[in-house]
DNA sequence: GCGACAG
DNA sequence: ATCTTGTCGC
């Protein structure tokens, strides 16, 4: 299932949701299954705000979710091991920890896991790792790009 | 004041 | 996000 719609709304940093999360809650209107907990490209507590567009997407769909984004918002942290599996805490600046670095493929750039909403760091961090192995981005989300891009190409011509 | 800044 | 060259490992 794929879900297109245009966006208007610039994107501005700390401000994501603005631009995307209508366009995803119609998607998911359009989503029949009842799934247990869902991936969300981006952050959610580690947020200037401590309202990413995980934690919004959440709320609205009363569903437990994961913020798991590709680069880094706001905190400090020690770079976790080389290995896939290694990680290591994301701090704010009151040393208060809002999310975790998290490596999911041996000697490749992690990948940023935070709470978005009913659901623990620990456990989001399991599943991000259960939810991969042999890619950086958790299945779910790769697949949700993928089946995006190639919609997208369709949908302006296949050149 | 300067640098940083999800997708 | 999107574009894009050469390089690297399974």
């Amino acid at each position: 299932m794929v879900h297109q719609e245009s966006l208007s709304s610039p994107y501005i940093p700390g401000l994501l949701s603005f631009r995307g999360a209508p366009a995803l809650l119609h998607a998911f209107e359009k989503v029949r299954h009842d799934p247990d907990v869902v991936f969300i490209d981006g952050h959610g507590l580690s947020h200037p705000r401590s309202a990413g567009i995980a934690c919004h997407i959440g709320l609205c769909l009363n569903k437990p979710t994961i913020g798991c984004a590709k680069s880094l918002l706001i905190g400090r942290h020690r770079v976790p091991g080389p290995s896939r599996g290694s990680y290591t805490s994301l701090y704010d600046a009151n040393n208060h920890v809002i999310g975790a670095v998290v490596r999911t493929r041996d000697r490749v750039k992690p990948v940023f896991v935070s709470v978005g909403h009913r659901i623990g760091l620990a456990q989001a961090v399991q599943l991000t790792l259960a939810c991969g192995k042999g890619y950086r981005i958790p299945e779910p989300t790769r697949q949700a790009d993928r089946w995006a891009e190639q919609s997208k190409r369709e949908a302006i011509g296949i050149k």
